[in-house]
DNA sequence: GTTATTGCAAATTATTTGCACTTGG
DNA sequence: CCAAGTGCAAATAATTTGCAATAAC
């Protein structure tokens, strides 16, 4: 069942409307490749009809997400980026501090390392929300090249 | 070395001054014993000097920041919390998603599990940022006891 | 004395909401 | 037809900033 199937089916079953913006959002998240801000979907999603409202763009958003279609992923400092979760399996984001990448990757790993918090903690992980920081490869390598540039964007830390 | 002589080192080291305002919210960090938003750390600031502008509360959370003796935790949906880390050894946040708790814990447990991400995808975790979302032990026997309730504040998924 | 810092008020930014109008089912 | 959805403009909330007055060193 396709992605769009989904949402019509959920659609219906909770009395909403399929309406041409909702439709567009949709269109848009999938044409992603990785996450994006509110403002860059509501920019795409003017591209295509200009008409559309940013607060119908939120409206739709907050909906995929009820429907568990969209998840948002908190880069902290008020970057909130969205994506489409559809058929795709449970996955850990890396985030990158330096150039904001967010790269979704296999699940395993993290279960062995939830299963000890739950041993010592009794702390359930919930693995599907989990945001890693830290720097990919790419940023990693410009560090090291350069140790003296800092975080874009970003003073000097003052130690 | 007390938090305030490190404090009042780092001040002197770049040229800062240390006013009162400063030293207030510094104690107040310390009176606390779990993480606090902006907006609790501003109201007892207030008992002590209602004088004190919530920007220089702002201000000086920034400032501690950069000095690296304070961090901040974000824990999603505009709500951040911010802690002394000090003497601290380097820890894990678990956050728990129901009642907001956050629980330090030791790093060691991640280590490896940062160890594989970087074999698998030269992702270098950056473990002292790293937030563990899920439930704590408490609400986890909450929610096992009583399936249909939700989380707090949050309507039922639309599935 | 000089320069960092503050309080205040206004600006900014991200998001939400009230409401009259529009439209999907 | 008529409740759900939209655009718009205004409201909120969290945070930041400009600036004249103040105070630390």
């Amino acid at each position: 069942m396709s992605c769009e199937e989904i949402f019509l089916e959920k659609l219906r079953k909770h009395g909403f409307r399929l309406t041409p913006q909702r439709e567009i959002v949709l269109s848009i998240l999938h044409q992603m490749d990785s996450p994006a801000s509110v403002e860059e979907i509501f920019e795409k999603v003017q591209a295509v009809s200009n008409a559309v409202d940013i607060s119908t763009v939120y409206r739709t958003l907050d909906l995929l997400q009820d429907f568990n279609l969209v998840i948002s992923v908190d880069l902290g400092e008020n970057h909130r980026v969205f994506k489409l979760v559809s058929a795709e399996e449970p996955h850990l984001h890396l985030v990158c501090e330096r150039c904001d990448a967010v790269v979704g990757v296999d699940i395993h790993p993290a279960e062995s390392f939830a299963a000890t918090l739950m041993d010592k903690y009794g702390f359930q992980t919930d693995l599907t929300r989990l945001n890693i920081p830290g720097l990919c490869e790419n940023c990693r390598d410009q560090k090291t090249h350069s140790i003296t540039v800092n975080k874009l964007n970003q003073p000097a830390p003052l130690d």
